[in-house]
DNA sequence: ATGGCCTCGGTTCGAGGA
């Protein structure tokens, strides 16, 4: 089974780069961030059309997340029960077993920030329920745009980055605490290429530089890590035309 | 060199992203 998150800056830009994605890599659960479309918008006759079923929580401009399977969605829960949000961020479904939860964690702009408060208060949300769904989903996986860069092997220049937005030490704190309810760290799992990231910035050449940072996460529960057998970044789409800012992180479990 | 780019809405520039 092979599960993906994918920040695609935009559903309606990125469409094409998304069902020709998943032509090369017929992966089982997509998880998508930033789809940008109100429900009324969102393309569900093309991605049906590609073979996947969709369930999908959107809203005008900014945010939504959608979940893409092969297989049969059950249980979808659109936000978070633990924290009352208008922003369309969280979606949590079951399939093949698996709970999904596929989170567009908020960005957070900069400490000292109203914005960053949110993010934390929505991360203290997330823990609450987090920590009720995995007692009865022992099989569970957290994925989506973290907005955080863990560690400073995760950060393209971590001295030029010191105490900023993405990777100041209160969330760092999070992403621990999370790590804390048992959750693994997919990619981490494995032996990595050093430098390798998930986001780009558009400004600045960063994808030439390589001035990247990995922010978006695979986290596995206890039960899943065991059956991970590989966690890989796809830097492939992020030199096609028009590119997200993101890319894919491809995460597989033996059955 | 503290800016740079991209998307959206809704009209030509501000907000938000990370």
């Amino acid at each position: 089974m092979k599960l993906v998150t994918w920040n695609v800056n935009s559903l309606k830009v990125r469409l094409q780069h998304v069902l020709d994605w998943l032509k090369e890599n017929p992966v089982d659960v997509l998880c998508l961030q930033e789809t940008k479309l109100s429900d009324d918008k969102f393309p569900t006759a093309e991605i049906e059309a590609a073979g996947y079923q969709v369930v999908f929580s959107g809203q005008k401009t900014y945010n939504g997340v959608a979940i893409l399977s092969r297989h049969p969605i059950t249980d979808v829960v659109r936000n978070n029960p633990f924290y009352d949000d208008p922003q369309q961020r969280l979606l949590a479904a079951t399939i093949n077993g698996v709970r999904v939860m596929c989170a567009y964690i908020p960005n957070g702009q900069a400490p000292d920030t109203e914005k960053y408060a949110y993010k934390m208060a929505w991360l203290d949300g997330l823990h609450a329920w987090l920590a009720q769904e995995l007692k009865t989903h022992p099989q569970l996986v957290l994925l989506g745009d973290f907005n955080i860069a863990p560690e400073d092997r995760d950060v393209h220049d971590p001295a030029a980055w010191v105490g900023q937005n993405l990777v100041s030490e209160p969330e760092r704190e999070h992403f621990k605490k999370m790590l804390a309810h048992g959750l693994k760290d997919a990619f981490r799992l494995f032996e990595q290429p050093e430098k390798l990231f998930s986001w780009w910035d558009y400004r600045m050449l960063g994808f030439r530089r390589n001035a990247g940072m990995r922010i978006d996460h695979i986290l596995l529960s206890p039960l899943l890590a065991e059956r991970c057998t590989a966690c890989v970044i796809d830097k492939t789409p992020r030199k096609w035309e028009q590119p997200s800012d993101h890319t894919p992180v491809i995460a597989t479990l033996s059955d």
